[in-house]
RNA sequence: GGGCCGGUAGCUCAGUUGGUUAGAGCACACCCUUGAUAAGGGUGGGGUCGAAAGUUCGAGUCUUUCUCGGCCCA
């Protein structure tokens, strides 16, 4: 029998898919035909959905979390677009900010050349041209993974307007009053004078004076304690005139002892932690002493003690705070708090309403807020304090103590925490946190459970601190009157150095004549210009402002963010604040978070590890449409794994989803037909094309109800399963033998061949989100006439296509078929048949299912020779599989004793 | 150390308000096919639902503790 008989199906649409060269070419035709483009020519006038870009950090190459981030986004967008919006994408990037800063102190290291000596100017141009690189190398590598946007007109934080933006979104809230002058502390060298990053801070061996001192208990709710003298200790001696507070762990248990012993102490009762009793009372070289009483550390509550120094001016109360942060690894269980002099001191603190003053000066001294110490260096104080606590009869014991300590990286010198002035924008006093929780209400979060993670941040969270001591960034636009030290509000001030920016940028600031910024108004000489910049997430958070309300292509506020689930701390925060405090809302409609890029195991990756995975490992062995398979099927909710097993499963799977595609293209010749749903009779066609439409109908509802709920996971597994489960093992297989043996212009073929076009053009849209290079090719190879899959819409399918009867009854013929199959395979396991088509079928139904079998033919359905029903009101289901008997068909290689039932069959014309 | 989230077959995921014997696809094994062919089809094995205790007639599902992992904070 001659091959040319049949209808085998031809294609140019090869079954291997060589991704990582094909995926590049279509990337240049994306480009030639100018993609981003044209989709905005075509949707004009379109409901816009505006998914804002999170701005990656220019610096280093993407790891995995940038590309699912990027690819997730990139899903999201074309679902909408191809779901008849004008969906935008604008990339951007964050460019200011220590990281760069560092980058370039390193390369100065290098080649010994010295920060200081350099014009902030000049260093600042580095920066921005180390940036300017990476946005380039960014840009590429985003685009590889087919995400497609407007690159050419991308936005960052560097550029003249978002630096002039910057600076008019913080004079908003310099105007409402909003943003204050208040004290932080951060890590200060004495000698340099300046405030150190964490990357600038080497620990080294210190030798420090150690002291245990005591703060009378003046009032408490615990009558045990009033009398007592409750004893901390501490390494940093100077801190004592600072103090605000006491610390406690309410978990602890502590005890109060009498002590026996001659001395200043004789007869008065400590308090200290039960498990540090043994090491206090060693350390302190106590001999005699009774325990009076144990409390529970939470017993503290509403304490109040005496600062040691209360006779000597010191008279305000020290209130006893819980803190989780007291341990017993060392000390007492106790310990002090000079919120001006800790991170730790300083967030418990100001959570209790006390908060941080200038108690330290640049050089090191005293200010005059430090009573009896004024002036005096502190690394002078210790034996001053010592000795006043000797006096005062409040020194236990005191020693010394080499231990780790921090110092700085260039001079080596050791450094102290000490508050220096910052700039804040309040939370309470013009409602930022009630405006910002009640935007959160109003947000739709996916998955839900950001909600509440966002909110129980913004719930508890402290003053915004928009300050930094560094170089480069947007410099904080403010100056202070000398005489008054009053802050200057003014919007014609903001509004000009706004304009200057807008020009040149906002190295001027660190270079020009400050009296150019304040304008004819005032005089340079009676203000100080700051010399801070403002931290990076202010920037990050005012995008908004200077991409979403700027563009004529977008709209405020955006439709969407979405970001890993760290940025409920990072830009979701910040972006809100901004938002709530500038204009009263968040600057989004819905938030969309994802886990992190986790390995096969759960383990983050780590080089230690070996774990990584790199998109470029990936793009390179698979391509990126594997890559983006991978990121559909994952659960974003959850952490996502990856590995190189789960990605040669999904390879896999893409294989399965590409040979379906080749089938369709193969048995249509690569001829689409588009098919009229208006036109056409759905009863004209046989049941099982009928049920394959019902099908289609029902994935699309599924399809879009998922895609509604973002949920690509469950969408990605039900096309799949589609494409092996209905359609490979079931519809192609059955209608094999009708496409490749009937006449092409038989009226049954010429229905298989409408349906494979209707299932095609639906397979081709609702994969084209995910699979962007895959799609593209098919297109590309059905039309010449048309310009790229990602033009198109979703299809819509007519009502007339559901059959919800016709589905339960096909429900029933599959479950006789699953019958039909075990029975075969017992055959073929006996080695009695090989092939379906060597069996025929004695299958016994009972009478309920006489009613649905009436019209099926079980052999087409189950590819057997032949197949005979018969019906008994007892047997459920039941089949018999018999070895066919007589002679193989050369055309359809059925085995009958009848003649075969085509006409076209050669047994017939011989 | 604290807060939040999570742990269901080797993998990716389902599993409704607690209710029969926990499902699907992939992978795997065996078989068939050679007219989707570096394809396609069939059958099958595989889970003490992270662990333990508790509530209940009944727990993958509710409670507690523990454990492992992730994010954030310290």
């Amino acid at each position: 029998m001659s091959k040319s008989q049949i209808n085998l199906p031809k294609t140019a649409f090869s079954m291997k898919a060589n991704l990582p060269t094909r995926e590049p070419e279509i990337l240049d035709y994306w480009q030639n035909i100018n993609l981003y483009e044209e989709i905005r020519n075509s949707s004009k006038g379109k409901e816009k959905f505006v998914l804002h870009d999170g701005p990656p950090y220019a610096n280093g190459n993407i790891h995995m979390g940038t590309a699912l981030n990027k690819i997730l986004k990139d899903i999201i967008v074309k679902f909408h677009q191809m779901d008849g919006k004008d969906s935008i994408y604008v990339p951007g990037w964050d460019c200011h900010g220590l990281p760069i800063e560092w980058k370039i102190e390193e390369q100065y290291k290098k080649s010994k050349k010295n920060k200081n000596e350099i014009p902030v100017v000049e260093f600042r141009k580095e920066c921005r041209s180390f940036a300017e690189k990476w946005i380039e190398v960014h840009k590429s590598q985003f685009k590889r993974l087919g995400v497609v946007g407007d690159w050419e007109n991308y936005y960052s934080t560097m550029s003249f307007g978002a630096e002039a933006q910057i600076v008019r979104e913080l004079g908003k809230f310099l105007k409402e009053g909003s943003l204050y002058r208040g004290f932080k502390p951060v890590l200060w060298s004495t000698v340099e004078k300046t405030a150190l990053a964490d990357a600038e801070v080497e620990y080294q061996d210190h030798k420090s004076d150690t002291i245990y001192t005591s703060f009378s208990v003046k009032s408490s709710d615990l009558k045990e304690l009033v009398g007592c003298d409750v004893v901390i200790w501490t390494t940093t001696p100077w801190t004592i005139p600072a103090n605000k507070a006491l610390a406690y762990n309410e978990s602890l248990n502590y005890v109060i002892i009498q002590l026996g012993d001659d001395g200043d102490f004789k007869n008065r009762k400590i308090v200290v932690a039960e498990a540090l009793l043994e090491s206090v009372l060693k350390d302190c070289g106590i001999k005699n002493y009774i325990k009076i009483h144990t409390l529970k550390g939470k017993e503290f509550k509403n304490t109040f003690c005496n600062h040691p120094f209360i006779k000597i001016g010191y008279e305000y109360d020290i209130p006893m705070l819980e803190a989780r942060f007291v341990t017993t690894d060392q000390g007492t269980g106790i310990v002090h708090c000079a919120p001006s002099h800790g991170p730790d001191d300083f967030n418990l603190c100001l959570n209790n309403g006390i908060k941080a003053i200038e108690t330290v000066d640049g050089d090191g001294k005293y200010t005059n807020n430090v009573k009896l110490f004024e002036g005096i260096h502190i690394f002078k104080a210790n034996s001053i304090v010592i000795e006043k606590l000797k006096e005062q009869k409040n020194l236990l014991s005191n020693g010394e103590l080499v231990h780790s300590y921090p110092h700085s990286w260039r001079s080596k010198a050791p450094l102290v925490h000490r508050a220096t002035p910052q700039w804040f924008i309040s939370m309470e006093s013009h409602e930022l946190r009630s405006k910002a929780l009640k935007a959160i209400d109003e947000t739709v979060f996916f998955p839900s459970k950001g909600k509440e993670r966002l909110k129980s941040m913004i719930e508890t969270r402290p003053d915004w601190c928009v300050s930094r001591q560094r170089v480069w960034g947007v410099p904080l636009p403010i100056f202070v009157n000398k005489k008054t030290k009053e802050i200057l509000v003014d919007d014609d001030v903001i509004e000009n150095i706004a304009s200057i920016y807008e020009n040149e940028g906002s190295d001027c600031w660190f270079s020009d004549d400050p009296q150019r910024f304040l304008g004819n108004k005032y005089k340079a000489e009676e203000f100080d210009k700051l010399s801070d910049i403002v931290e990076v997430w202010f920037d990050s958070g005012s995008t908004h402002s200077f991409v979403l309300e700027k563009r004529e292509d977008l709209k405020w506020p955006a439709s969407m963010y979405l970001e890993g689930s760290d940025q409920h701390r990072g830009w979701f925060h910040s972006s809100l604040l901004e938002s709530c405090g500038t204009r009263g809302r968040a600057p989004f409609e819905s938030i969309l978070s994802h886990g992190f890029v986790v390995d096969g195991k759960g383990l983050k990756m780590s080089k230690s590890l070996g774990n990584v995975i790199a998109p470029d490992d990936i793009l390179k062995k698979y391509g990126a449409d594997i890559l983006r398979i991978w990121v559909a099927s994952s659960n974003y909710a959850e952490d996502l794994r990856i590995d190189y097993s789960i990605l040669d499963q999904h390879a896999e799977s893409y294989r399965k989803i590409r040979n379906t595609f080749r089938y369709l293209l193969g048995n249509i010749n690569d001829n689409f037909e588009k098919i009229n749903f208006d036109t056409l009779n759905v009863k004209d066609l046989p049941e099982l094309e009928q049920l394959m439409l019902h099908k289609i109908y029902v994935l699309n509802n599924n399809f879009k109800r998922y895609f509604s709920n973002y949920d690509f996971h469950n969408l990605y597994k039900e096309l799949l399963n589609f494409c092996t489960v209905d359609l490979s093992s079931f519809y192609f297989d059955i209608r094999k033998d009708n496409l490749y043996c009937d006449p092409i212009d038989s009226k049954k073929r010429k229905s298989t061949i409408l349906t494979l076009n209707i299932i095609l053009n639906a397979l081709l849209k609702w994969f084209a989100p995910i699979l962007s290079f895959t799609t593209e090719e098919i297109f590309r190879l059905l039309f010449n006439d048309q310009k790229s899959i990602h033009l198109e819409k979703f299809l819509e399918f007519p009502d007339k296509f559901k059959n919800e009867k016709l589905n339960q009854n096909w429900l029933e013929l599959i479950k006789i078929r699953n019958v039909c199959n075990i029975s075969i395979e017992e055959k073929r396991t006996s080695k009695e048949i090989g092939s379906s088509l060597e069996a025929k079928l004695k299958i016994n139904l009972n009478q309920k299912l006489s009613e649905i079998t009436k019209n099926i033919d079980f052999s087409e359905l189950c590819i057997t020779s032949s197949a005979e029903i018969a019906f008994n009101q007892n047997s459920g289901i039941s089949v018999e599989t018999i070895k066919a008997e007589g002679l193989k068909c050369p055309l359809c290689w059925k085995i009958t004793e009848k003649p075969c039932s085509r006409k076209t069959c050669p047994i017939n014309s011989e």
